[in-house]
DNA sequence: CTCGGCCTGTTTATCTTCGC
DNA sequence: GCGAAGATAAACAGGCCGAG
């Protein structure tokens, strides 16, 4: 770990410019492809034996790693679509030490996950990718999966060793490399920090925007919101009734977010999760009794455990002006102390929720409207 | 035309803070 | 100490580009 050491000095850098920080990290770097490289090499030695020796499904034949499966109409789609589940992970992760056992290959999934066909050819027959299809097929043995599926499960899961919150060297790092700009700036931070890219996307947008501030005691008021939805209503040059149910544009965001001095996500957020449902729920709903309703509708589908609800499907049994991540939200809080929740059968979830949701205070939802001066107001159902 | 890599929008999950 | 709100990160997904 002494790679972690260098990092970690990191921690305290005051001057961005100094050019021997950019020239450490392009060693970090240098480093663990220097290792991939290594392990690819390992595998290639071994490619003249990897040999498909087993009956393959139709959709693990096709050639395409790393993007979707197309598939005819008039073929029916006999694989699984939904996230990975535990027990699929864990089959792919006998499979793999199957592979490296049988293949006398060194126990490194992740230098095989960081990998990437930068400079050689991306013709399918190359070695290289061979390959890397021939494992992901490997891997995908009795799974109903396609390669591309199992491909992108083995690369956020054995590719990214860091998860949760960035910490302070992590972000310093960052603002160095906002400095200094190297190629590709993202897939180079995510392979230096071992982080998932779309992530340091995210990161290096908030830090470029110098946006971190004020994260604290931002409370959602009254004028607050009005504020908001009048700007919403002038951007899009749309009156209150039409904003119901749309998708905005990011331009049109990202002007509320210079007007609002906030992250346009955290705006979008507040938007599809709180203020629409205030606004365009027009009955007086208690909570807890919306949260039954949701756990009985829950029991009419076949989901087996918590993360293959699709929560459009729930929400389709609802009165307008619902959103789905109001649903998600609101049938999370009941869980938030259960263990394992994600990993419970749903029908024990279910039952478990019901019990608990009398135990919780019984609120109503919030609901506004636009009085005559224009100013949202507390509708108040209550004689 | 195909592919992989990269970029970025959308949905889901988890962590932190605040007011009661 | 608790639940809700807010913030942040992970996971999922699709589009664009350039090389062959």
């Amino acid at each position: 770990m002494e790679d972690m050491d260098l990092l970690a000095r990191f921690e305290n850098v005051e001057d961005l410019s100094d050019p021997t920080l950019i020239d450490d990290l392009q060693m970090v770097l240098e480093q663990i492809q220097a290792e991939d490289e290594e392990f690819m090499q390992i595998l290639l030695d071994k490619k003249e034996s990897m040999v498909v020796t087993w009956e393959q499904p139709w959709y693990q034949e096709p050639n395409c790693l790393t993007r979707p499966l197309k598939v005819k109409d008039d073929v029916s789609q006999d694989y699984r679509t939904d996230t990975i589940c535990s027990e699929e992970a864990e089959l792919i992760s006998k499979n793999w030490k199957d592979f490296r056992k049988t293949y006398g290959v060194p126990n490194k999934p992740a230098c095989l996950a960081r990998w990437r066909n930068k400079d050689k050819s991306r013709h399918p027959n190359t070695p290289e990718e061979l390959v890397r299809r021939f494992i992901m097929a490997y891997l995908a043995r009795g799974l109903n999966r396609t390669i591309y599926q199992v491909y992108k499960f083995f690369i956020t899961h054995y590719g990214n060793r860091f998860k949760g919150r960035y910490s302070v060297y992590e972000e310093k790092i960052m603002l160095v490399c906002m400095y200094h700009k190297p190629k590709n700036v993202v897939p180079y931070l995510s392979a230096v920090l071992g982080r998932e890219p779309r992530g340091i996307y995210k990161k290096l947008l908030q830090l470029s925007n110098g946006k971190i501030i004020e994260r604290n005691n931002f409370k959602w008021t009254l004028p607050l919101c009005t504020t908001f939805l009048k700007l919403l209503m002038k951007y899009t040059g749309e009156p209150l009734e039409n904003l119901q149910n749309k998708r905005f544009g990011t331009s049109i965001w990202v002007q509320l977010e210079e007007a609002m001095g906030k992250e346009h996500l955290c705006l979008q957020m507040f938007w599809y999760n709180s203020l629409h449902v205030q606004l365009f729920v027009r009955c007086d709903i208690k909570i807890n009794k919306l949260r039954k309703k949701i756990l009985k509708k829950l029991k009419l589908y076949p989901y087996k455990i918590w993360s293959d609800i699709r929560w459009k499907e729930i929400l389709e049994h609802f009165p307008d002006g619902f959103t789905h991540g109001f649903l998600y939200k609101t049938t999370s809080n009941i869980f938030r102390k259960y263990k394992d929740y994600r990993q419970t059968p749903l029908e024990k979830l279910i039952d478990y929720g019901l019990k608990r949701i009398k135990t919780m205070p019984n609120k109503r939802l919030k609901t506004l409207i636009l009085n005559e001066k224009q100013e949202l107001e507390i509708i108040n159902y209550k004689k």
